[in-house]
DNA sequence: TATTACCGTTCAGGCCAGTGTCAGGTAGCA
DNA sequence: TGCTACCTGACACTGGCCTGAACGGTAATA
């Protein structure tokens, strides 16, 4: 699935953002409701999980401005308050879900997992590039209609392939997708990776940009 | 992307231009209101980040300043004070996002990705020289439709070329551009470059200006 | 526990595009 | 005319890049 964060406080967004990605969903992660906003308008969304104190505003407006554009997104909302007016009037305005802080990781698993479950059946959106179709919440890629496997590792590469076509990714970058920020690594372990894809995505999807980096062809044929 | 960066501190401002840097965006730092306007008139930036406290100014006057044109530019406020009455206020002058001093570098990086994050999609800005279109953040140039592969020297020149238009660079300027700054070159190695980009880019893209150096010519034919 | 399969990482050898240099030719200027 | 600055084809060398192979770790299975 992907998912939408909104959460201004750091430290809870990271813990967030690490446990749904390693629930194998995308996770755009934004920290005010202006940036909220223009999210939910360029991109389609399975879940949007939603604070309440925001800088700019309380997140009840946003939800209600979604609603009112027809968007049916379920909406999970984050919270500190507890009280049963917040939850009534949070329900009323078009959230499916409740969490009260401080919540278990595992507890916020649990509930994405539902909605990921009322969500089976329906396609995700699928990303088009050259011969290969790629559906980001699921991690399956289609090669002219085979199934492409790619390990974990794999993935983590090809997705920042995906932010926008024709992206070039330097060695850095890539390195930054693998390893913690900045991590040195003296080896050609990214040229690895960039064969073995090339292996398994058509030996034309990855071009070499030669001291610059990478960049996925997005007309290959 | 192309990001604007204003801050008066050397020393921070060098850090967060290698990294935004590094992150693949192309920086242009400017330590004053007075530069960041003109900066902003001339040329089309996806991100600014702001420092508050300037030598001839406060931040929010250049931000209202800029909204009250029409300028849609994200913001990202860079700044000392963590009083919430400035957090507000700057939000409510237009910023889209808050960065509070001293801020790790990553969290920085998380914060511009966001915003890249809203031009998923969307083309680069496009940077236009006669009949060369150049997009900068993937290192692209079009030329009358073809694409123009340029190598890592060629680009470090031609970059050069693109910070102003028209600009006039000496052979000197140039080949700091390729060494180590003051590096002595007794060779002719700027003019095989020149020579090389022009069967590329056509031989009226760049003039020589005898003497003087070389310039790139914004109408050629 | 032993077996198996797979993944992540490193290494070594080979290839070739990119780089820097030179030499001979050309164009601008006094 | 002579002088100087500049142009460009050619070439050797370097280092960036590619990839097969091997090794250790981990997880699933018997």
């Amino acid at each position: 699935m992907r998912v939408l964060l909104v959460e201004d406080t750091t430290g809870l967004g990271e813990a967030v953002q690490d446990q749904i990605s390693e629930d194998g969903h995308a996770v755009d992660w934004v920290q005010s409701l202006a940036f909220a906003e223009t999210s939910v308008k360029t991109t389609p969304y399975n879940l949007i999980l939603l604070d309440l104190m925001l800088p700019d505003g309380h997140g009840f407006d946003f939800l209600k401005k979604l609603r009112a554009t027809g968007d049916t997104t379920p909406v999970i909302i984050l919270t500190a308050r507890d009280q049963v007016s917040d939850r009534i009037t949070g329900l009323n305005a078009g959230a499916d879900d409740y969490l009260v802080k401080p919540f278990d990781l595992s507890e916020l698993s649990a509930r994405v997992a539902a909605v990921a479950r009322r969500y089976r059946g329906n396609p995700n959106p699928l990303v088009r590039v050259g011969d290969l179709e790629v559906d980001l919440a699921d991690r399956r890629i289609d090669r002219n209609g085979q199934p492409v496997e790619l390990t974990a590792r794999e993935w983590a590469l090809f997705e920042g392939f995906l932010q926008r076509p024709g992206i070039l990714l330097s060695r850095a970058q890539l390195e930054d997708r693998l390893y913690e920020f900045g991590a040195e690594i003296e080896s050609n372990t990214i040229e690895v990776y960039i064969s073995r894809m090339r292996k398994k995505l058509g030996h034309d999807a990855i071009v070499t940009v030669r001291g610059m980096g990478y960049r996925l062809e997005p007309n290959e044929h």
